[in-house]
DNA sequence: CCCAATGTTTCAAGTAGTTGAGCAGCTCAT
DNA sequence: ATGAGCTGCTCAACTACTTGAAACATTGGG
């Protein structure tokens, strides 16, 4: 036995007597024109042979390959839950996700680490002509002039939360920042905060998603008279986290209210006030974003937007599946915006 | 331009005015058997064409695909921190990993939601002729009659945290649990406790690691005279983990520390102790295992065991690629285990 | 001027399967 | 008797590319 490779098509073919063509059709389901003992000893043989079918060649043969290539790290639990959306939706339709990130995941300026990389992961993916690409911002900007290729070669491609301001040549998916941000706005407003700071990431090109919701909440608390926000963000590498913390902490007078772009942040706003002994919520009110797993284990339970990772893969995975089918094929690039849900927990309260 | 389709070997072949196989030749890098003005030619108008290789007909024609199959859901740190490992190793040798799961990540009963559903996953994996597999026990056990079929067709496949008790089959790669499980023992012994919980997992037929962990612990506290341990374990559902939690805490004599199979069981003796009022460590040292993301955020901070799961994804993708080698074709299956690390944090203390 | 040696390029047969067209053989109505 | 229509099956061309062997062209030596 030892040695023995995968049973083609021809070895089920001469061992049920019938031609490759028979035994192609019949291990297709097209039963009905063949005689039913012929069928019967068919699918019988290869059964026994273990044979089974071959997608390269399918692939090869239909220009479909059933592989969707995601560029997406699981990073935090929103992104796991992203790449869960996608893997539910896709597993339905027969259709395989195949992820591939840059670098280590865990380590976020790494993820941004060349693009010659990110370059070099797509066409691995593109080598093996996936028959279409969900890719998160962090690579999107980059290789936005490899889009028209793709685009021409009728590859959909699906970008989470990344708009592309200038012509917009791929579909889009993203949290309706403007909707999120004003809740997030209007509860800290309705607890009586009037001085209140923004705690953004750190607003690479790649994280146009945080512009877009630090710009936004600014937007939404100017358009209140008596209530202030100053902004502020982390630096290119994402390192001095608590240093930000508690320089904002340090602000005289001191925000009573701090607005965290992630619950990452809000991490940070925890340990700065733990170490300048302040309390949360009684002396500082603190939104986050995203309500990542830890936001309710910690203490106090951390008030924050609930995003919907797994209606946005679900929706990413769609959009991919609905070009493919040609369901809109000609209509232009749409952006799909996802609500998400103000989560009140302990770490805000009414300023006192 | 609408609707071209990728650019073929032979459309680079006819531009450049050469045969398919001289082109074929060249853009593999046989170039010094062509004159030096083909070359350049070739790769030119390949560039210009945009062409890539393609490699389904590479799969199809050498048997060799380049891409392992990879069941592990991401469902924590732990296991993104293998995944980590894997892509890392694999994507340095030019492989692709594909990763899949049953269900839901994110909720553990279901991805051991039908033997059926898990089949065909690894199906899906097969029709596109990977050329290995990496699998986690949840769905080693089940699948392990149709393991003889790979190992006969020469796939290789790699086993996570689950060694085969009857004849192995597969290589395993898991935590060294005896080593691990003598360290966390020997640390609450020092500390002066002498009676000790061990809060299990479910110990489903999936989760032969969480037998092996709590029997391995168990077994050194015995080893220890004057040193008493009594074990509990979550429902079949894991549903009932502070309910779990609190019975262990309401013993009497209450136990002075408790150890955890995982992190996951310490989140839940934190939510009773606080709910009956017990102080950590004051009260009750508590140990995890695993050292997820989590585990230093814990107030306190949590005394935990570092597994080493980017070295578990890394030597798993290794074993695949050196058996895909044939570095040792037919030596029979290996056993790896990783040394873990006991990090005290402020969970534990000396027993007052 | 012819043969060999070399350099450059092509032929054709694979890889595993799919699919439109077509061909036997049979029944049945005309 | 014969053509139509049916069932049941096969032929051959096609997918995109690789590769061992062979062919063509050029140059140098005898």
């Amino acid at each position: 036995m030892a040695g023995s490779t995968a049973p083609r098509l021809k070895d089920v073919a001469q061992a049920a007597n019938v031609s490759m063509s028979a035994a192609s059709r019949i291990l297709r389901g097209e039963c009905d024109r063949f005689g039913e003992d012929t069928c019967e000893r068919v699918l019988q043989v290869a059964r026994e042979l273990g044979w089974r079918r071959n997608l390269l060649v399918n692939g090869m043969q239909t220009g479909r390959t059933k592989m969707i290539g995601v560029m997406i790290p699981p990073y935090d639990s929103f992104w796991v839950d992203v790449l869960a959306g996608i893997h539910i939706v896709l597993a339905a339709a027969d259709y395989l996700p195949i992820t591939v990130w840059v670098g280590d995941c865990q380590e976020i300026p790494h993820f941004e680490k060349g693009d010659e990389q990110g370059l070099e992961q797509i066409s691995r993916l593109l080598d093996r002509r996936v028959d279409g690409l969900i890719l998160w911002p962090s690579f999107a900007v980059a290789y936005y002039s490899h889009f028209r290729e793709l685009v021409e070669q009728r590859v959909p491609v699906v970008v989470i939360d990344h708009e592309f301001s200038e012509d917009q040549i791929a579909d889009s998916i993203e949290t309706d920042e403007q909707r999120s941000t004003k809740a997030v706005a209007e509860h800290l407003i309705s607890l009586g905060h009037v001085n209140i700071a923004c705690f953004s990431s750190r607003e690479t090109a790649w994280q146009a998603w945080a512009v877009r919701r630090r710009e936004s909440f600014e937007q939404v608390i100017k358009e209140h008279t008596g209530v202030e926000v100053k902004s502020w963000r982390l630096n290119q590498w994402g390192s001095n986290g608590v240093e930000v913390a508690e320089e904002i902490l340090n602000q005289n007078p001191r925000p009573t209210a701090v607005f965290t772009v992630t619950d990452h942040e809000a991490l940070f706003i925890y340990e700065a006030a733990a170490s300048l002994g302040l309390r949360i919520p009684e002396d500082l009110s603190v939104v986050g974003f995203a309500d990542l797993d830890f936001a309710a284990a910690l203490q106090p339970p951390l008030t924050t937007m609930r995003q919907r990772p797994k209606e946005i893969g679900r929706r990413a995975a769609q959009l991919v599946l609905d070009r493919l089918d040609g369901e809109y094929s000609d209509s232009s690039p749409t952006t799909i915006r996802v609500g998400a849900e103000l989560i009140v927990r302990g770490s805000t309260t009414q300023r006192i």
